[in-house]
DNA sequence: AACACAGTTGACCAAGCAGTCAAGTTTGAT
DNA sequence: ATCAAACTTGACTGCTTGGTCAACTGTGTT
């Protein structure tokens, strides 16, 4: 087996295991982990099935690396949220970082969202260990924000969890909008963009 | 089998229908259509698995009547909006039944979220059918009531979805929501209410 | 009490699935 | 050209799972 941590790659390597992550993160995303087969992860990366499992120790492993490469870029928009910074302008750009991050990725966007619906028995931890820590410190921030007046008095954690749910929307139930809005349509994230500034900017006025 | 339309139920019928409808939906609702077993179900529900099957003609069967029963209810908060009432009243109001919907069917909001997420593969033609129809004629009532400057212009159909996003968010996401907010946590959905009616109630203003 | 039918289930398939293995082929360093 | 290691796979195994079936029990109507 290879995807030992002790280093280099070879060329066909680094080819195989990309090629099998992005086919597992289109069968995961669409089926949840349950609902996927290795057979369809092989397929869709053009490899036999014994191949597959010669680069992971199993369906479990695939879904694990992906997560963990999911999460850690999951964070870094609300990372970047500057507490010198000015109140608006940061919440605002936090906003946009969000939304282009489900724009870009909606698949990735899709296997977090299948997660959490099932309970996230898989990421249990990191919803309790890192995204907790790193959400309790920004509400703290947002708080001062609103103490000083920069912006409405509102619950921080409330203010978060609704950028969340307004963001991700857009590409975790892409099926729906798109059902709905059959015709005059390109993409569902049209307008979306603007309409999210714009309540936000409502929202945050003080 | 039994479950055909010509009529009359017997007691134990209602009974163990009733049983196998409600374990389905807790087994659903939390594993997906294919992360759950008939097993799963009839354990749940106190029966054999034969047994269940002598009610229903399949797995499918069982999701399928889940659904159904399911998608008819959801329209009801939308379908009693009233052109003739207040903008804001209307709106607010149809706001709160979509939170109490949320907060008191978890389960049933998650049985959608799944089918969503995953592509709605079983209730594209429920979503592209009554569902458009009745998002479409309601997003021409709220149109006339921006027209008329009774609340603030805005696209109808995002702000439908932003609703959409913000209420079915605590039920959905509840697992996220309960691991970040570990300690200070009774139900999730405590403070929503009010918070999503205060935001909107900003979003809304002329 | 007797009878028809509703309800129930253990034992059993067949298909689908994750994962193994031994035997092959390809690659690249020398 | 040689050879060891990297890579690949057809054929297989064992388990899970949706679904069947024949035989059994419970119910309620006369």
């Amino acid at each position: 087996m290879v995807r030992s941590d002790t280093k280099p790659l070879t060329r066909i390597q680094k080819q195989n295991i990309s090629a099998i992550l992005d086919a597992a993160l289109e069968v995961f995303s669409a089926h949840g982990f349950r609902g996927s087969t290795l057979d369809q992860i092989a397929n869709k990366a053009g490899l036999s099935k014994p191949n597959v499992l010669y680069y992971f120790n199993g369906k479990e492993a695939i879904h694990v690396a992906l997560l963990s490469d999911l999460l850690d870029t999951w964070l870094d928009p609300l990372r970047a949220l500057n507490p010198n910074g000015n109140a608006q302008d940061e919440l605002l750009a936090y906003i946009r970082r969000k939304i282009e991050l489900s724009r870009n990725f909606p698949r990735e966007s899709r296997l977090f969202a299948n997660e959490i619906v099932q309970g996230a028995p898989r990421i249990e931890n990191f919803l309790k260990g890192e995204l907790r820590i790193l959400v309790d410190e920004k509400a703290a921030v947002i708080a001062q924000w609103m103490d000083a007046g920069q912006i409405a008095k509102l619950d921080p954690y409330h203010l978060i969890f609704s950028i969340w749910a307004l963001t991700q929307h857009y590409s975790d139930f892409e099926a729906q909008i798109r059902f709905v809005r059959a015709d005059n349509i390109t993409d569902p994230h049209d307008g979306a963009q603007s309409f999210v500034e714009t309540i936000f900017n409502k929202i945050l006025a003080p």
